[in-house]
DNA sequence: AATCGTTCGATAATTATTATCAACTGATAA
DNA sequence: TTATCAGTTGATAATAATTATCGAACGATT
């Protein structure tokens, strides 16, 4: 987790070049607090850079996801997924085959927030797992062994 | 959680028109086990019912989902929100003003999924609680008493 | 069977995101 | 410092998922 300062530096071990607008989106998702859209960002720095354009934020936010320097809230634009099932209940989603697989659990059902989270009304949860189902990661295994 | 043959006795109940597509579209989502998308449903629907919408699956999720009848795995439509912190952490999402709020707990970061899940391998997991942050509380409260 | 409010299907509109591409910029080497 | 070149930028078009619109058709009640 690079310090805005650091950034430049890790870019440049990368071999990324290191541009203004890298430096200028990175430095304010990490003053933001409140998970900014990709919009966001570029309202809040459009004034210090008028020619910024929308484009190039969703593509450095998109390089800087690559180099493991940002991470994404919530997925975009992804269909929605539905589910028959409406009661408690948790998530395995395969990265490999995108397949959700519910999982039932009454040690998860009965997690709560941490304290921290003062005043917070918590009104539901769910716990997804990401990972490989056992189909996709035997496929990934094999694809190794060649 | 309703059977289909108990779901024209339901929407009567609430007095909710029982059409055909509403019937077939929660059919086949009882059916699925795959969690599919509101395009999937459809494409599936489409040889029994060529004059089927698009629209009217997406409709009838929607009013399915305001009656408590099918949930969603994944907001759709929602524009993507990022953050500078990428080590691993849970969130509180604001229901009432969208804020989401980062939550670090050790003891929600050592979950493991269930071992009915056979063979899926986990690369990471995230808790997410939803309800109202303190403010959002506060006002609902207020407009209760009114 | 008549009426009325709701829903349906077709299509246009909207929103978030990605693709395209010519002009520009940062890094490297002369 | 300047020339070079791959990678990036900004403007805009394209795409994908979803929602809005609206006249025609339907379901429930009478």
């Amino acid at each position: 987790m690079p310090k805005t300062l650091a950034l430049a530096k890790t870019l440049r071990e990368r071999g990324v070049p290191v541009t203004h607008q890298r430096l200028a989106v990175y430095e304010q998702l990490r003053r933001a607090k409140d998970h900014p859209s990709a919009e966001d960002i570029y309202l809040r720095l459009k004034p210090r850079f008028p020619a910024l354009s929308l484009a190039t934020v969703y593509k450095t936010l998109q390089s800087l996801q690559n180099l493991g320097l940002v991470s994404l809230v919530n997925r975009p634009h992804v269909e929605a997924r539905y589910d028959a099932i409406v009661d408690l209940h948790h998530h395995a989603i395969c990265e490999g085959c995108g397949r959700i697989e519910d999982l039932f659990d009454e040690r998860l059902d009965a997690l709560k927030p941490p304290a921290k989270a003062n005043g917070f009304q918590v009104a539901g949860h769910s716990v997804h797992f990401r990972g490989l189902c056992a189909q996709c990661a035997r496929r990934k295994d094999n694809r190794r062994k060649k």
